[in-house]
DNA sequence: CGTCGAATACCACGTTCGTGCGATTGTGGC
DNA sequence: GCCACAATCGCACGAACGTGGTATTCGACG
């Protein structure tokens, strides 16, 4: 009934012994799932890595001895590409979550999680889904929210937007009035006025400002 | 038993009328959730906001006629800021999430969704978490991996960076010569080289490379 | 009707930049 | 001991920039 070929394979590094024997047990109890390597930290498992089959997931912690979770996560992403890093912690600050996810973590669970949320979300990464803490998924907004500047208004004219963007796309003020059908002379104007509306007083200042502060 | 003021007010906007019916019932027949207001348009209920009290929870399309519920967001999130706005849209397209998200939503889904889970996401935003779709959450963290863009390596040297950090706060050669005792001349080498390594020729277009690429 | 902002256009001047050369010194590796 | 490389310094020149002006046109708004 049960093939080989179906079962998903999962890789655990955690260095809580009795906590990755518990996560050993549960995996290979489940249904479909079976887990052959558990390591200790992220070394150790680099150093086997060539005589194992590439998971399908990766149980990751955080807080390891020598190399840490969020670290290895960028180097079982380049050697298993395909493998998806689901990170099991107890670590739930701002840092470690946004550098867990920037890194490509497949998900994002805290270790007081029931063993069926764990495995639940070891289905739900591999249908392509993304499992995240309750309170994780509630940072990540966050951290969203603040991403999104809410725009200062310098009261740019629409022209002026335009000739910023080409500005800032490295345009000379001749490439632009060529683009546009202007005079040098109006470009030159034009650009007077946006550095006075932006406050800079050089080109760079503008293109600073502009991703900075995320204009147009 | 019930009392009104344990129960969850729900505000519903959402121009398709029989969707919205089938909202209003799922929500008043739901223990502790009621609602009382529902509109097809954020102008709408923009109008009606002086006659209702603060609810708990908006329930927002985002093709919605006139205004969209991106902006939306905006607006109620100024006038009732403890209000949590839970997206429920047919949109799953990366710019309407991060926009939606970026504005303050406490979560998106999907209205393929069934009423159960609706009412579960209600709930769980009022617990403090951020529901959200599968195929959402995953959009998302694919958005913070782009993000975090891995450092391209220009071979960019200590002092190479030093310089253009200065370069990009928008000093002239001659204002980084002063700061860090060099000569003028110096300075004027080190960022010819930087230009060659970042493959641009202008100021801007290595502060436009400074940002984009996340340097530095 | 007047006036205000936006867009257009022009000029001149000094400053800064980008780039072509070349050069010396010190440090670290093989 | 030699080579590579980083860091330092130098010069000259044309191109582009930043800034101070002034001026015309045209639509909008009161």
């Amino acid at each position: 009934m049960k093939k080989n070929t179906v079962m998903i394979n999962v890789l655990i590094i955690e260095d809580n012994i009795s906590y990755q024997r518990t996560l050993y047990g549960l995996i290979n109890r489940t249904e479909g799932m079976k887990c052959t390597n558990a390591f200790t930290s992220c070394e150790d498992a680099l150093n086997s890595v060539s005589e194992i089959e590439a998971p399908e997931i990766i149980l990751m912690d955080i807080g390891l001895p020598g190399m840490s979770g969020i670290k290895g996560i960028d180097k079982f992403k380049t050697i298993f590409p395909s493998t998806h890093i689901l990170i099991l912690t107890v670590y739930d600050d701002n840092d470690n979550v946004f550098e867990a996810l920037c890194n490509g973590a497949s998900g994002y669970l805290l270790k007081d999680s029931p063993p069926e949320k764990i495995i639940d979300s070891i289905k739900e990464v591999l249908a392509g889904g993304a499992p995240m803490n309750m309170k994780i998924a509630h940072k990540v907004l966050e951290m969203f929210s603040r991403f999104k500047t809410k725009k200062t208004d310098y009261g740019l004219t629409d022209r002026e937007k335009e000739i910023l963007q080409l500005l800032i796309s490295g345009l000379t003020k001749q490439q632009i009035a060529d683009k546009l059908f202007l005079s040098f002379h109006t470009v030159n104007t034009h650009i007077k006025n946006i550095y006075h509306k932006l406050h800079v007083n050089t080109r760079s200042g503008a293109v600073s400002k502009v991703y900075k502060e995320n204009l147009l």
